[in-house]
DNA sequence: ACCTGAACACCGTTCAAGT
DNA sequence: ACCTGAACACCGTTCAAGT
């Protein structure tokens, strides 16, 4: 190892990927997306803008680096269950939830195709799949099922908080939803407006997880 | 109407929200996402940048919009077919081929939720959920988890498109990343290794139509 | 080997001035 | 009412120069 690279080791202050990651994580939490820009994020490190590209190719790795991160975190911290099905329950909780406190993760997820986090979720839910007992050939299409479901309705329900004002709560937003949805035009959309009253009593975490078992109960069937 | 408004509507280079939609379809689609500037669309129109904004908000807007063309476009264009079931598959591939045919519309797709794209597919979908003779309360689970997966594979199989050179072909993509799959580390990634073999018969249209069998199997199976 | 920060080549958006 | 285009306030990225 150069005499040169120890001593930046030992300085706590020098720059390496880990810490340029962490730090755009930060930023992306506390700024949002728009909040990540390599001046912002060179003054956070008390370094110029440029310093960041010895260390990190462009701003998409960087954000797709970003993301691995919270996607791996997340994925880290799902306990141990009894059953294939409850397994994938809560993986599919934790990458909900990990998406809608991080909502900038949803860019990278849908921008960027089987990238570390989509296949370690990926690898995740087929496992359980695996366990679920079902012919080996259902397993790969169940599987891209599963995560193509959880990545799709992730991304879209941080879309829906970030489109909230900060001060507008749920139950506020869900109210207004259903009076817009009942307002439209009864030729063009019967179906949006008969639904609208079931609206008011969304809980996105069971709506989710009901779907989950919607495909579950669609894979047990192909036994 | 004022003598000055019916004076540029004879003209038929007078700028309107709907040319200027339409011209950035035409760049969106020619030169991708990056493609679009309101100075490329400006020369495009013959005007200078200032003037779309007199019928544009922004460029958020503008995508918007253009991604509502294109799916309003496609859903247009679905055929009336026998049963629900096959009504439910025409419009989830019409979805899907619209956004591998345009796959800037993943972006405003994913990132306005519930804007009129989105709710149109809702509807077109929860009609024939409908029709499907589940209980009511089921309506809304079930069309809400079948646009989400729509959706979901949706983005997902146009960001796999953009991220392919032009030239390579798609077998030779797929054969590239069953290799990959087969090296990774085989403690991590049991699953995925296991199942990259499945990968260079992949079919994506017809895996994408598997996985709404499956959700509507699930559906059934609730009745 | 790694860092600095000015400079380059862009952006989206605004706005005074025109017709 | 609608259009023009210069100007503003940013960006990501590069690169000569430093240590």
């Amino acid at each position: 190892m150069a005499k040169a690279t120890r001593a930046a080791e030992r300085r706590e202050d020098a720059l390496s990927r880990e810490r340029i990651v962490d730090a755009a994580i930060a930023l992306l939490d506390e700024e949002g997306e728009d909040g990540l820009t390599f001046r912002a994020l060179a003054t956070r490190l008390a370094t110029g803008p440029g310093a960041i590209y010895w260390h990190i190719a462009n701003k998409s790795e960087l954000v797709v680096a970003a993301s691995d991160a919270i996607v791996a975190r997340a994925l880290g911290e799902v306990p141990a269950v009894a059953t294939p099905h409850q397994a994938i329950r809560r993986i599919a909780l934790a990458v909900f939830e990990a998406v809608d406190a991080h909502p900038w993760v949803s860019a990278p997820l849908s921008r960027a195709p089987w990238q570390t986090a989509t296949l370690q979720i990926f690898e995740r839910i087929g496992r359980q799949v695996q366990a679920l007992g079902v012919p080996g050939r259902a397993h790969f299409t169940s599987a891209s099922a599963l995560v193509s479901y959880i990545l799709g309705v992730s991304v879209q329900n941080a879309a829906q908080g970030r489109a909230l004002e900060p001060e507008v709560d749920r139950a506020a937003f869900l109210g207004t939803t259903a009076a817009q949805w009942k307002e439209l035009d009864a030729d063009e959309y019967p179906f949006t407006r008969t639904v609208a009253a079931r609206l008011r009593e969304h809980d996105d975490r069971a709506e989710f997880l009901a779907g989950i078992d919607l495909i579950l109960t669609g894979v047990a069937a192909s036994r």
